[in-house]
DNA sequence: TATGAATGAGTCTTCATTCAT
DNA sequence: AATGAATGAAGACTCATTCAT
């Protein structure tokens, strides 16, 4: 790769972080496109150079940082001996929630700046862009339960994606109305259950 | 009352009412305080006569509307007679998961305008106003629970609020990835694995 | 009418003002709304409250300017007692002449900022306007011919439009290659031969 | 010449027809640099190594176009036998006309790109140029007519000029207010009236 | 020569806020 | 109390021009 494209690369690299540190501290509609130039040091036209509005790099963003986490924990779940679907499951809530956890900006980011109609539409917007496949990588990740008694077992990731999501939030953010490491033990339990819900009785569930 | 007061009120009334409407259309955004004069068929001068910006009104509606379905499944809750607290949980988790699909505009309202952010913010800022006293709702209600054997009564609440809202939120919202019928028992079973994880064993619980 | 109401007036005419000369002296695609604003003595925003953009006050102007031209020809010719046609076309030539002459500015104005496109748009977007009936009073007038033995009267009338306007516009902005008066006896004459060439043979064309 | 010299002036002549293809398509003021240089398939810096700016590349073009238009009706009638001045008139009017009408992209050009505020000065600004010498020809061909009994020739020579252009300018852009069939025998009918009015009575005018 | 990344001045447009009436 | 005209700061976006490679 040429020096001019190192440049180039690096320059794109700057404005996608100053975009999102912007967007994690005041949010996106408080960020105008002039403040990610100047946090990136670079000059407004610049921006335009590299995307069409603010809206574009928001979708970038949003598309990097979900599929970060998601394969994140996936790896680390590649690297570990776990039994059973129960303690998988766990494994990676404990996973994500520490990923969010050990980055404040993150949770900052995601509290700010998405909503569920804007994920959906950065997907969309990125699904052929070639970035990171992140549906693909769900998809396979999803596969390897569609092996094991589980009933809907597409409704059980829902559940508890949304559930991990939602009660961790705010005692990353604010500490409140608990601190993390007092609710934890306690969405832990209810992801459990939620396995257990799901659990074709009498079957094998080890994985 | 005088005549001026009425007509005073029913003018801030007209305004908080073209709000929320112009705000779950459009969301927060992109209503200007134009529009809300506007709609409430007021000179826009007369909008700073009662509020001083956006999110003033904006803070006031969360609190109201939020307060409405609380108190509304308060009320509803006191005029059934129901034997169990699992039961009692499930009919709170209904009856406001059933004002929010009701009221497509309500659940509009929430995900254009509000965030986590916001609500605690909105909270924060009503606290002292004395308009309608949401936290001591909120005490009352929670205080009918002190008496059981409920192990952690709060985070109990805690997991089942968070719980029911970010599992219900997209199915009303755009019926996705499930619609509000398919997911609504798994919502159910949820919440009665997170009451039962929280009876103490052996214990009466019956209300 | 009120107070108010003069100002706003008067704050409307000096936009127009303003943008008329500026659009004579720069054209319009070198003036800009600031440019406007400042030479009307009124801020930037301003400008929004009294049109939609630089067309929209482009428009009106074009109408009112032409108009103006028009109707003043015609109400002088109204004035005086003429006893042939030919001499009757001859004075409006010579009275739509000696106004854009009279005025550099406006023939700058036509030179600048409009064009038969611009014309026939400007004339459009204000038909329904109220503003100045351009077209009524422009067939009022021209149905004053029906009667005569004119053979296609329309024709001769655009013919004689398009080659007073042509032939006296460079002469008047720059004295080139012609002064005015050099000119103008060269334009009457074929003037005359134009509405000569239109009339029917032998018939009476005294009006 | 080199071919290094023949490479830059393919260069040149690639920037030239993409101005005047873009020029004609939308007009100068929505045709950028980047554009053109686009469309002539070179880098943005590279525009500024043969011209100044979009001014510059207009004039060359207006010179040009306007200059190949008069020399094509002048090569076309020195191919013809034509046996008086009135037909010569006709004929220079008709070529003139006929090339426009052919040719709908120079039409688009002269009325989106040209005023004659721009042709004057284009014309000033190449007269020391020797591109090609406009001037020099008009006044070759002009000169033809000084032998004959002819008042005033240049003033028939400017007002045949002026009436041609401006005729037929809207029916051929627009087929408006007639279609440039129907208005054809009427300018070619004042075209007979101005010469013949030109020439000294009784004087011998075959050429 | 040729390139095209980078710049930043300039334009349009919106809108919260003020204030004279 | 109510109005709504006026303001001007702020934001999005464009593009001619420069300059390092």
């Amino acid at each position: 790769m040429s020096k001019v494209d190192d440049k180039k690369e690096k320059k794109r690299k700057d404005l996608v972080d100053a975009a999102f540190e912007l967007f994690s501290e005041k949010g996106m509609v408080n960020t105008s496109i002039s403040d990610i130039a100047d946090k990136a040091g670079v000059a407004k036209g610049t921006f335009y150079l590299y995307f069409n509005d603010k809206y574009d790099i928001a979708n970038l963003l949003i598309y990097q940082k979900t599929g970060n986490i998601f394969s994140n924990a996936i790896r680390a779940l590649e690297k570990v001996k776990i039994l059973t679907l129960e303690d998988e499951m766990i494994f990676i809530a404990d996973n994500i929630i520490n990923q969010l956890s050990n980055d404040p900006t993150l949770v900052n980011y995601f509290s700010k700046a998405i909503d569920w109609g804007r994920f959906k539409e950065a997907v969309d917007s990125k699904r052929d862009s070639g970035e990171f496949d992140f549906l693909k990588a769900y998809n396979d990740f999803f596969r390897r339960y569609a092996e094991y008694n589980i009933k809907d077992p597409e409704i059980m990731w829902f559940l508890i994606l949304e559930f991990i999501v939602s009660s961790c939030y705010s005692p990353i953010r604010c500490n409140q109305p608990y601190s993390l490491e007092e609710i934890k033990p306690h969405i832990y339990k209810v992801v459990r259950l939620i396995v257990k819900s799901h659990l074709v009785e009498g079957a094998d569930n080890l994985i």
